[in-house]
Parts: C-alpha cells; structure tokens; sequence
DNA sequence: GCCAAACCTTTGACATTTCAAATATCGTTC
DNA sequence: GAACGATATTTGAAATGTCAAAGGTTTGGC
C-alpha cells in the first residue's frame, strides 16, 4: 500500500505548488532506475539459464552483429557505454569463447577490430530472438500507446540530461 | 579537438540505426537502459568527484537513513536490489570509514544490523541535498507535467514487469 | 531434549565496472 | 628523420556485481 495512491500526490502537487514539485524529479528518477534495476536483473538471470551468457556480452555482441565488417575498440566502447579498459576485458573473454576474432588492420596497427564470428552469429540470433520475446512479455500489460508515450518523453529526459552533463562542455 | 560540440552521447541512434522493424517495447527498453546509464554515470561521477563516495554506498546510506534504528543485511539487499554477498561488502567497507555501525542483536545471533553512525548521518545529508540538485538540474528542460506523467507511466511498466517475473511467482 | 528444516550472513570464484597510468602507434613539424 | 602531440588500446588497483556453497542459529515436530 505504498505508491498506488497517485491521485493523492496530484492533489499535493496542486495544492502546495512548487513546494512538493521540487521532489519530482528524485522520484522519477528513484522509479526509473528500480524499474531499469528489475528489468536488467530478469533479462541477466534468462540470458544465463538459457544460453550461458551474460548482459554486457549480449550488448557487446549487439553492437557487432548489425556491423558485419566489425568495429574498432574504441567505437564499441562509445556505443556500449562501457570504458575503454572494460571491453577489453570483454572482447578477451568473448573470443576465448570463440564469439568474437580480434584483427588488427594493416593500415593502423594501433587499432584492434572485433568481429563476430559464425559461431557468435548463430548464438546472437538465438538470443536476439528470445530476448525481444521477454521484453513484449514483460511489458505485456502496458497500453502500446503508453509504450509509445514513454518512448518519447524519454527521450526528452535524456536530451535534457545530454545538456547538462558536467564533464566537458564549457568552453 | 573535434569533438568539443558533440560530446552528446547518443547511443540511441547509434544502436539502433534505421528503427524498422523492431519492436516497441525494445525500443523502449533501449532507450530506458542507455538513460538511466546516462545519468547514473553523472551521478556516479558527481559523488566522486564532491564527496568521495560511490554510488552503491550512497543508495545503501539512503536506506539507512531513513531508518535509524538501522536495518538487518537482508532488509537491505531487498532495498537496494543487491545482493546478500554484495551488501556485506559494502557495508564492510562504510564501516571502515566510519559511517556505519554494525550490531548482532541478543535476541537473534544470525542477523547483523546495520546503521549509520552520526559522521554517516552529516555525510548522507549533504550528499541528498546534492544529489536532488543534479537531478533537478539535469531534468530541468523537461516540462513538469512530463515528469509526472512520466512517473506514473514507469510505475505501470514496473508493475507489469513484476506480474511477469520468471522467477519466483507465478499462482 | 533431539534432529531436520528453515533462516541469515558470509565466503569464494568470477565477471564487470571505473579511473588513472602506462604502452604503443601514427602524423606532423622542424 | 628525430621529436612531439594526438590517438588507440592495455594494464592495474579497487569496488561492485552475480551465483552457489558453506557457516552458524533458530525453530518446529517428534
């Protein structure tokens, strides 16, 4: 019985103006990590019963199935959202596994090329398909016009958060 | 230099590159995940950077603070959606800098108690008055009415997710 | 009282995470 | 063509994260 009264936080926020507004985005944010935390926790637990694998692997392998031809270290590290040292780490394990080939190109031998091979290719499918399946289970009760509502407005959050990054944008 | 301007980093359309066919509640989830990273990194970084704490410890203070007779290590691991294994290190740690207490109460040996001491109380209380700030800051192109539509959108993804757990209810 | 089941926490093996420092290579400049 | 700054990746230390197994401690049935 602890937040399904959000009729009575309307009224607050209405009666009480700014006061109660100030607490608005702390709440929207506690909400959207447990419910991000929930979702992660669920996602890890099936990706590790039913195909051995965990999250950051199948977000690395992602990047790399949609780019056949493979990406640099540095551009997976980008799109991932995972430091430089990690995938490293990340690469190194996935090709002991023999999913991923390392290649450095004769043009620039400071780069390092990771590329899917057939083997992680067949497993990525596999889990691709699974994996979108869980997320339409998941969210089976949410109106698809909410879905679509949440797309957006999320995505200004994350424009408005883009704006006001402290680190390296004042010139 | 040529990236002074664009330092945005927008996995979004990175990722998911021409959206065509793909689902819905992907692109939502997608979009929540590269967000949530997002902003959880600022903030990490923030912590860091002002007060010399991590993330993991000030979501465990802001447990403990808001229950001064402290909570057991289970209790805990059920907030802070960590694990048992993980919260005793955690705590572990902010005891050895002093900013909580651990008690094994007479009436029950196997529980450990957790608690914030008073140097963890002046601490924690800065940190949230900082932390509501960046939150604000960074949600503040983002109109109100938004936000709290947004909170309770999340709320109904979050309950729907819940209802489709795989592991521990189903009846 | 005893024993087995249930409960709470810790431990141990690994994987992931960040940051900073180190390495290696490339391009340009002089 | 040697040196310097920029670029790309690796390494190392410390913290966080998971899971499974192992420790102690109750508790309940008999």
């Amino acid at each position: 019985m602890t937040e399904s009264e959000s009729a009575t936080v309307d009224l607050e926020i209405i009666v009480q103006g700014a006061q109660e507004g100030k607490k608005l985005e702390l709440r929207l944010w506690l909400r959207m990590l447990s419910t991000t935390k929930l979702v992660s926790q669920e996602i890890r637990r099936r990706l590790r019963n039913e195909f051995g694998a965990t999250l950051p692997q199948f977000d690395l392998m992602a990047q790399l199935y949609r780019e056949r031809d493979g990406l640099r270290l540095g551009e997976l590290s980008k799109r991932t959202m995972v430091t430089n040292g990690n995938v490293t780490g990340l690469v190194e394990r996935l090709e002991t596994d023999g999913l991923v080939l390392r290649v450095t190109p004769d043009g620039d031998r400071r780069v390092t090329v990771a590329k899917l091979t057939e083997k992680g290719m067949v497993l990525f499918g596999a889990m691709a398909t699974a994996h979108e399946g869980w997320l339409r289970d998941m969210m089976a009760d949410v109106d698809p016009a909410i879905v679509t509502e949440l797309w957006q407005d999320i995505g200004a959050v994350k424009s408005s958060v883009s704006n006001h990054l402290s680190g390296s944008d004042f010139d």
